[in-house]
DNA sequence: AATGAATGAGGGTTCATTCAT
DNA sequence: TATGAATGAACCCTCATTCAT
């Protein structure tokens, strides 16, 4: 939050801080344990306020949910259309994407990838959220066709490729730490790249991204 | 099940297909919605039966979780030790490993591979689990390393390759579908090959498992 | 089960037999853990059959519980009947009563007097049982009334002693134990001898059934 | 509840008021028709709210038998203690155990001996509580020694002589209704002076608190 | 802005009971 | 005569949600 000259916080700025600690909080928990296996309590027990006092940021756990996956996608499509303004070959725009991807999600909320969890939205939402998600996946595979067009990736399935990048990513969360060994910055630029090179063509015989792990 | 000569189903035949079908369901659903979301009465729905006669297979819905985890971590460790004992480099070591680990998982039971709903199991029985699993990474990632030593792998941190790698192959029930276009083997074929490629040293610009997907 | 002359028993036998060990372990069990916390399967887990065969000897769990207070109410007035034709005092009928109630009580049946889970008798049951037990306890009354008519009993209240022998009775089976040290007759005869002094016109200093305990 | 000077009840005392309620309520059914016999709806429906409003007021049912248990031992031990410290011989110093025991037990909770349904608690915490019961029958045995000892007490089984009047007094609550004719007061005077009449030296040919039954 | 108290729906589990074999 | 399999009701408990304060 910028404080700019002795800046107090107003009202809605507080009840914005508050919120968006709520969602990070809840993202987190999401995460750790799945959205059915928290409980509202446990998210107000982390906030050390009682559950009751949730609903006044968000109407429902949906919601949060809702809230949650508006966020990621927003984040998502952001980081796409960076890479697609770009002037780079398929496959870079492609890792662009998908590092801006990471490093949104995992650092902005503490771990954020829940696109795991989308069962979980009632229908309504889950259409929406759905086709968003699918259309991300969309322009990750034109990518991956521009990049075959262009030589820099190897030909392959892009519906496969896509599916099995998005897994690498979206499995993040389940290991990621914040407090551990890697800030989200490394972690996104050394998995895109590293995930990148099982469909790039001529790729190099080292990471360039990895020597913060003392790999030489 | 085999019927040779009028075979009639013993009652203990048909006692174990039933439990087989009720697990084979229950992972179903737990990588369709999730372990918390999917409630007995919903499985006992998809099977024409009440909840109550679940419980005559499966002393609890715990114990159905613990028992598809039990199978596919057996499935992780034969695929494994036939994978240590064939004689080859690291990298085609670690992607034998992986395929047939892909492929008992998502061909045997229709969609397996439920690593991913740990949490659920109860103190007890996830240390039990966890450590299988974690025995699993620790020998994948020792492959890994006789990779890199035996040149067939670039140089790389172990653990980021293999958690990339385990994300690639716990999302593919999320949307491998038994009915559509691809058999399992073909899958489990595919996947292992494009996501080995990542690590793997002077990788071939052309996959050769994809063939059947008509990519040139 | 009286066996004569090369006796081989009749299905009809065979039949009661079972019913009565059925009926016998039943009470006991109801005994230890209540009528509510003993289950069918439980029952048959200690007869050695599953618990659908119990349907056979009686239709529902209610008719076992049913039984045995008929069986205990028997026993009861039979033992009332020999009082009351004795050619003694008041409080000599009643202490003959309640022994012969107890002995027989305790003895047939491994360890039977229930009669504190009359609330689990269903309504129209209950009403019968109740009454049989209420008439029980008006002609023990009765002889209480007699005693002190005839001076073998002092004043007192009929109702308050009949409830309080009534307890002490009902309590034996909660702590007897058949292979203890005790046998059912020495105790009915020491438990009804103990009791009825609380209320005995010129009760002795010694009590004369007690020589068994080491009692001097 | 005291109202003093405009007393408006706190929140606490509130929620202490409505426990109390609860438990109150709850010793007395499960008095009258068991534990596993009364269920948590039935609670809910005699106190006029949801089973899940008495969630709020004990974890779970196991806890108010528990509750209800430690409240009765407490009950006992207070006045066991003042028996002992009692200037009296053994005998009296066991009336007054047991009269104190009865009124403190049936007048504060409106029916509550329930040291019936031990078996109802889980083991854990049947452990602590047997012991606490045995303790206190013991400690009521020793006074039995004691008293044949000073030669208050005949020559008896301390054993046998404790079961019979924990019988009796144990079945008080299945008897005793508030709105009787007997305040409990009363019932606990009577029948310890009864109950205990049944091992007394030299007994008295007049039951001296029985005088408000209309007994000459 | 937050809490205490209550609700109602639903979840996992047990259990008496039935019925075909 | 007894069993395996299934059912449906009931039970304990959790949880998202509401509402007065």
């Amino acid at each position: 939050m910028v404080t700019w000259n002795k800046h107090v916080p107003s009202r809605e700025e507080l009840f914005e801080s508050k919120r968006l600690a709520l969602l990070t909080e809840a993202v987190s928990a999401f995460n750790e344990r799945g959205f059915h296996a928290t409980s509202m309590s446990e998210l107000g027990r982390r906030l050390g306020v009682t559950k009751s006092a949730l609903y006044y940021y968000f109407p429902s756990k949906q919601a949060i949910l809702k809230a949650a996956f508006d966020h990621v996608i927003g984040i998502a499509f952001d980081s796409l259309d960076r890479a697609r303004n770009s002037d780079q070959c398929g496959i870079d725009k492609l890792e662009l994407a998908l590092r801006g991807y990471m490093e949104g999600a995992l650092g902005e909320f503490s771990r954020c990838i829940i696109l795991t969890e989308e069962h979980a939205l009632i229908e309504e939402e889950r259409t929406v959220i759905v086709e968003s998600r699918d259309a991300f996946e969309a322009a990750l595979r034109e990518l991956v066709q521009e990049g075959i067009a262009d030589g820099s990736i190897i030909p392959c399935d892009p519906k496969l490729a896509i599916f099995s990048i998005f897994g690498a990513i979206n499995w993040v969360p389940k290991w990621y730490r914040m407090d551990g060994e890697w800030t989200s910055a490394q972690l996104a630029s050394a998995v895109s790249e590293l995930i990148c090179r099982s469909i790039r063509a001529y790729p190099p015989e080292r990471f360039i991204n990895q020597n913060w792990l003392g790999v030489r």
